[in-house]
DNA sequence: AATAAAAATGAACACTGTTCAATTTTTTTC
DNA sequence: GAAAAAAATTGAACAGTGTTCATTTTTATT
């Protein structure tokens, strides 16, 4: 295995594990094993299993992003929500696990190095996001605007955890993906409502 | 202490150790010395922490249930939302570890019998809900006002994780409290106009 | 080749949840 | 009330966490 390598390597093979076994499997003994490494090496990488897990939502994020980026040009304002929510959520159904792991993490050293540029992230889909939001609503100043598409984003954000587990299957029999979507028509069209008020 | 009483003495005392230090805080050595008795009797009385985490939470679905329902018969239905969804934001933002609890709690031995009795709960808040959106919304044929009112419980409801946590301090200046009432105040507007299609 | 610096190692520590033979307490029986 | 039986309580011990750091191995320098 290639010595200049290491936490790519390290960082790849617990991505499979998490994939493949789930968030739970992820210690440092069985990554250990699983890599070659020993525990110590993968301390001396990472500092700790926290700024590990960091780095793999940092990852996380980071493909959702550019799934979302392929977008940014296509059909019109309001297609193009929809078009981001879709992908969303086919996002989060393709990687239950790596999203699993991007919510049900809370630190234990809170890390403000890594917590920053996985920050970072976050802001930059909602970017991505406010550009249609501006074409959607161009009567409500920025301030609103923004605030609007933040409740929305993390409304979805958070809704979309449920994705990831089985929870809601005793609970409704609704479906997952309408579920998202049913949130973002109703509450778009009740920005254009109050748009105008 | 009351020896007739075991349960009820660990679960108050487990309680108090949630509010006081924390979630992280409730392990079975630390509730054993704080409650002083030993290891074994807790495993005697829940089976497993899961177990004991599960009625906890089920007691915090109580007493939001309970809190809820004193609104029932207060303003017209639109207030009356509005009424629950400030009631929920002080329950939450009064109980933060508890309702951190129900939020990052993931059975290590899933655990039906609990499980139930738990859903029960959540349900039983849903149908508090209902019965205002029946009024705000007549023409909504059942099933879909069903649909809508999920939705839109299941969002504010993983939305207020945010609440427990200051995650949210350093993505966005947004209040706390804003933050749900404009989620429930743009989807209602949006509901409003949905129906009239 | 000998020395110095750097990197990798894994046993050991403190903490989890959990079990279960041994002890203590309570109840039953006489 | 004493002895026997049943029930309840206990905490040391096990397997699993994250984490550390003296020791060993590898690499770089002289």
């Amino acid at each position: 295995m290639n010595k200049d390598n290491i936490q790519e390597n390290l960082v790849n093979k617990g991505r499979e594990l998490i994939k493949e076994k789930g968030a739970e499997f992820l210690t440092a003994r069985k990554l250990s094993e699983a890599s070659g490494y020993s525990v110590g090496t993968i301390y001396n990488q990472f500092g700790n299993m926290d700024n590990f897990v960091l780095i793999q939502n940092y990852l996380t994020l980071d493909n959702l992003y550019n799934r979302l980026a392929q977008l940014r040009a296509s059909g019109t304002a309001y297609q193009r929500l929809n078009l981001y929510t879709q992908e969303f959520i086919d996002f989060v159904l393709e990687n239950k696990n790596l999203w699993f792991l991007v919510h049900n993490f809370h630190l234990h050293n809170n890390n403000r190095r890594f917590s920053k540029i996985y920050l970072r992230r976050v802001v930059q889909i909602t970017q991505l996001v406010e550009s249609a939001f501006k074409a959607l609503f161009p009567d409500i100043p920025l301030p609103e605007r923004i605030l609007s598409l933040q409740v929305l984003w993390l409304s979805l954000f958070s809704l979309s955890a449920f994705l990831t587990t089985d929870t809601l299957d005793s609970f409704s029999k609704i479906n997952k993906r309408s579920l998202c979507e049913l949130l973002l028509n109703t509450y778009l069209a009740g920005m254009k409502v109050l748009e105008k008020l």
